[in-house]
DNA sequence: TTAAAACTAAGGGTAAACCCTGAGTTTTAA
DNA sequence: TTAAAACTCAGGGTTTACCCTTAGTTTTAA
């Protein structure tokens, strides 16, 4: 019998998931957790085999809550789901302890082969999750800079949101105390960054790779 | 007997939801689209009474499939549900047609809840939906003028769009071969329009309140 | 400790955006 | 048909964005 924490902020999620699994004999859920608060307080008084994560992007918990379990409970196996197939984030989990990284378009067959793979102490990667990995290789091999590799400093994440803001350069500059040449130096290097001609393109791009909100 | 059609991209949350229905009694999951095609397609061959439509904001299809079903068939009930709890999001979606918008944190029994008084003919929206709207009409009031009542002229829209794209205003004249004057006017009505005093701001509140994708 | 990266800032431009006023032409709807 | 709305365009100005180069200072990481 394995016995599973299930883990997203979505109660209706976890809910799915629990009606989902209680058909299968030789799984049981033996709790629901919506925060890492809960998850370190079922975890001190419940034997459990596996934990199935959600992760939301928007915070970082889930990789938090990933290590902590792994760390805490070694034996503890994690099968980490999300609707993100973004390949920085999925490293991130895997290196956070994750045995498993699922995409939420995948069936219920393909959870219960995982749990099941996990659980006797294999990895599961879905051949989507490899593919992804696989290919996010090979970009960094060709392509140089694609746009998720962009690293921003400190202050162009600062210019980037008050431009976002609409802010002008003048007030940028009062707001950050530094010269509108700086401003102007780093929004320059933004731009190049991007690889857009000016702000309203900026903008567009920044929202969506999701560098502002 | 309700017979009920599970739309969401993410099939494990189909599949969650629907195993969680099928305790129910009166209610039936007849079917599970993870695209707008498969939504139209069961549609046509099967008859159904309300369908749980699942919305990534990300792409603006929820809002089309929610439009398409209650136009083409009147009588269907459309639950919207979401992790988003975005105002304007809501809005548009209700005034798309939808009966009643669930947040995925809310657990199973409101669910059922909220289908059971859709399925009656009335709408459903939970304390957290009222608060969100609540909330935006009284900030509307105060502002006095309300986005939503802003008309755009056909060429208003023309250029709002092109600017929206990073287009300067020399590419937008030559793109609707009018002068770059005339683009410059339509540019200013827009500013005007939107109470915003750049570009930048402009395709925000463009991009917020659903005037561009 | 030393080199790289980041932050800072400036000169000196051009291009684009922004603002205001005024005004003729065309389209739309009462 | 007639007024209102929309579309068109211009003059003439200020402000902001954009581009390129150069360069000193500070912070970070090997």
């Amino acid at each position: 019998m394995i016995r599973i924490l299930l883990v997203d902020d979505h109660k209706i999620f976890t809910e799915g998931i629990s009606s989902l699994l209680q058909k299968e004999p030789d799984l049981t859920v033996i709790g629901q957790c919506q925060n890492a608060h809960q998850v370190k307080e079922t975890l001190k008084t419940i034997p459990v085999d596996l934990v199935i994560l959600d992760i939301n992007l928007g915070n970082e918990s889930g990789l938090e809550i990933c290590k902590y379990i792994t760390d805490t409970y070694p034996t503890i196996r994690v099968l980490a789901m999300s609707m993100y197939d973004d390949e920085s984030f999925i490293t991130r989990m895997l290196k956070n302890g994750a045995d498993g990284y699922l995409l939420k378009n995948t069936g219920g067959t393909e959870l219960i082969k995982a749990i099941g793979t996990i659980a006797q102490g294999e990895k599961y990667y879905s051949s989507e999750i490899t593919n992804i990995i696989m290919q996010s290789l090979n970009r960094q091999k060709k392509q140089e800079k694609s746009i998720y590799q962009l690293r921003f400093t400190r202050r162009e994440k600062e210019v980037l949101e008050l431009i976002a803001k609409g802010k002008t350069t003048k007030e940028i500059a009062s707001i950050l105390s530094i010269s509108e040449k700086t401003v102007e130096t780093h929004r320059s290097n933004l731009l190049s960054k991007f690889d857009v001609k000016n702000v309203v393109s900026l903008l567009k791009a920044a929202l969506e790779y999701g560098y502002v909100k």
